[in-house]
DNA sequence: TATGAATGAGTCTTCATTCAT
DNA sequence: CATGAATGAAGACTCATTCAT
């Protein structure tokens, strides 16, 4: 997997004094400046026809430069949309790892606020970012991201259900795995429709809330409790 | 605007006898082969990344030779899709431009029977062009296509609305320009999921009806008839 | 394998007139052009330090235009020192393959008046591309070839003692597959040699005459006939 | 020409206590950690493939380091192949600077046991850098290395010869400069023979002295002695 | 019409070397 | 001495489009 953390490389136990410090402080600043200006580039043109030329000029660097610090065009990708990858992939680990069923008998008021909120953030503080992902990666690696994804997501949870079966052996698991893959696209194509389109705030918190609503209730009435 | 009908540039004083219209015959052939293949070719990889060479050479012809049928590339882009944008385009107008407020009575069992079956074999027989143009347009100059459409529309429904006040203003058209295109927003949404998952012919069907219902309802709640 | 023929693809039938025939003509001429100019900067530069830029700046051509003629660098090296390999493998197959036994016995003057001969002009016509071919092909997929060459070498000459073996049991075999591999690698360096060499015409013919008897006499003396 | 021996520009007058001792060792190490991946990586791929950088990285230094201690890749190349490189000035001076015509005197069975072993373990000790000095040297340059040492080997030989006339003059020195040539050419081909094969030690020891006979005779033929 | 050679700017990526720190 | 970021030219190869035939 493609490394793409800020400080990538940097050994904590260099940073001893002043000098070190501007010398990160500098590369760093590098780097995000490179990855602002290839998010930039990307939105405008997609993965294909922005180029690692046109990134260089526009950051002020020679061209060679970038590969110190990404591998490749699809790297450097990568660590730009690092951001709302990361996230995702949590919040999947998040939602159906950890917990047991109990989450399901969450959904208290406070509580669904809660989710919804952290919701609507994300989408909210990522627009850019997920329009990337879901719309302009067309020829890098990502280029089937939500489909693989999806396909993670319902290996995952299909374990879930399993697991859960075992502790709670009165709940109903007799559905298809289609069923459950519908639900993690239907996730997604929650979030395009929400990032595509500008809805303000007091109406995409209600579709979130709405949506935690129906999905909380439609799994209760599935299994059965 | 591209000009993508067969026979393009087709004098019809030359079809004056057997030979002639034999070669006529063999020159749609072509135009024909080269439009299939480049539908393949644009699913497969996508616009930028699909080759006129490669094109060119799966129908057997000579590159240049594509250029006697199309300008560019983008223009055989158009015509490949054109199937799907002209339906899309005349729906628009049927269902909002030529019809008044009666077509939201119209709602009897029988009509939206007919609706559905109607709007499910457009999706169902074309869901390769519309995979095309939802997804594999970048780089071409329909890459915003879904956009442009709905914003397009909303202006069109937006003046039918005022049109329809004149005649009858006892109806309410009091709403945000945001609602009308929210609906069309949905109404591709609903498209893309359509063409992005299989799903079966009564599930369709069903999902379409339930669509329409919602559909004519909603707008009579709205206005107040 | 790579197909570097002068006239590849022509459709012989397609020659039906002046306008073919001059088209051909000249197609020949530009890949006859690119070849000789390549010949030139291998020679001088290497393969890895020749390149493509350069050669099409030298032949008057544009860069991409060679792609028309050779799939890559490699493929166009290849196609340079084509000659060379296609009569080291002749020779290979002729004097080890087709021949039984007795191509020993034909140790007549003549008969090695005719070899050596042959060997010579072989030498002498085509100094060059022996010189490319064995000094020049590092970074290609041919800088291995007298490796390569000497091994499938040593596998059909040893065939060739097991096939006559059969048909002549009398013969002694019983030699290690090293000495037939040294033959085969001395050849070759005979042949470096002789390419990287000045030697005059006399000198030369004697020294091939000189390999040629003891070649022979070594290898009857060895199987005992 | 390049400068190579290691200590390169080190301040003797620096060496004062044990502080500076310890950097020096230290530096020399380095110096040959450098020398020691570069000629593996020479080894691997040629003279033009192997990077700088991927050197550096080898010996876990930083690429600019390198050129504290060489001034650039071709200096490195240099130093890689030094020892065989010296070693082949060192014999050729002294078979034929040094000593007189009396050499030739000298091929008494324990004089040719010494030459034999002494070429031997030469070549034996020496296998990878007169590899790489004989087939991965193109791109630097020593890549005519062969060349122009047979050329200056030639021109010292041929001096050798007027002298001794002078001091013998009933010797004869009348044969063509390309005799003295092809033989200094000879011993190089000898010496790829035996580098590129692997000849166990009997054999080659066998090969060697065989050759050292040949030679002595056949000069001592030649000149009339 | 039909061909496909020709163009030439464009792609990503590599690399020896320098230089501020 | 040591670092490694920075440079910028160079590498092979691609591709939409044109044009002479």
């Amino acid at each position: 997997m493609y490394y793409c953390n800020i400080n990538k490389r940097r050994s904590l136990l260099k940073i001893q004094n002043w000098k070190n410090d501007l010398m990160q402080i500098l590369k760093d600043d590098i780097k995000e400046r490179i990855i602002d200006v290839a998010r930039k580039q990307f939105k405008q043109k997609g993965f294909i026809k922005a180029s690692m030329r046109d990134i260089a000029k526009e950051v002020n660097i020679g061209v060679g430069n970038i590969y110190n610090y990404f591998h490749n065009k699809d790297e450097l990708f990568h660590c730009v949309v690092k951001p709302v990858t990361n996230i995702l992939e949590k919040m999947l680990l998040k939602h159906h790892g950890e917990n047991g069923l109990e989450v399901l008998y969450k959904n208290k008021e406070e509580n669904i606020q809660n989710m919804s909120n952290e919701l609507f953030s994300f989408i909210n503080g990522n627009k850019e970012l997920l329009d990337i992902l879901f719309f302009k990666a067309q020829g890098s690696s990502l280029e089937n991201f939500s489909e693989t994804f999806t396909d993670q997501a319902t290996l995952i949870i299909k374990a879930w259900f399993i697991e859960n079966k075992k502790r709670h052996p009165e709940i109903n698991t007799n559905f298809s795995d289609f069923l459950i893959h519908i639900h993690t696209v239907w996730q997604f194509s929650l979030l395009r429709e929400l990032v595509m389109h500008d809805i303000g705030e007091e109406e995409m918190k209600k579709v979130i809330q709405e949506y935690i609503v129906f999905e909380t209730k439609g799994w209760k009435e599935l299994i059965g409790i």
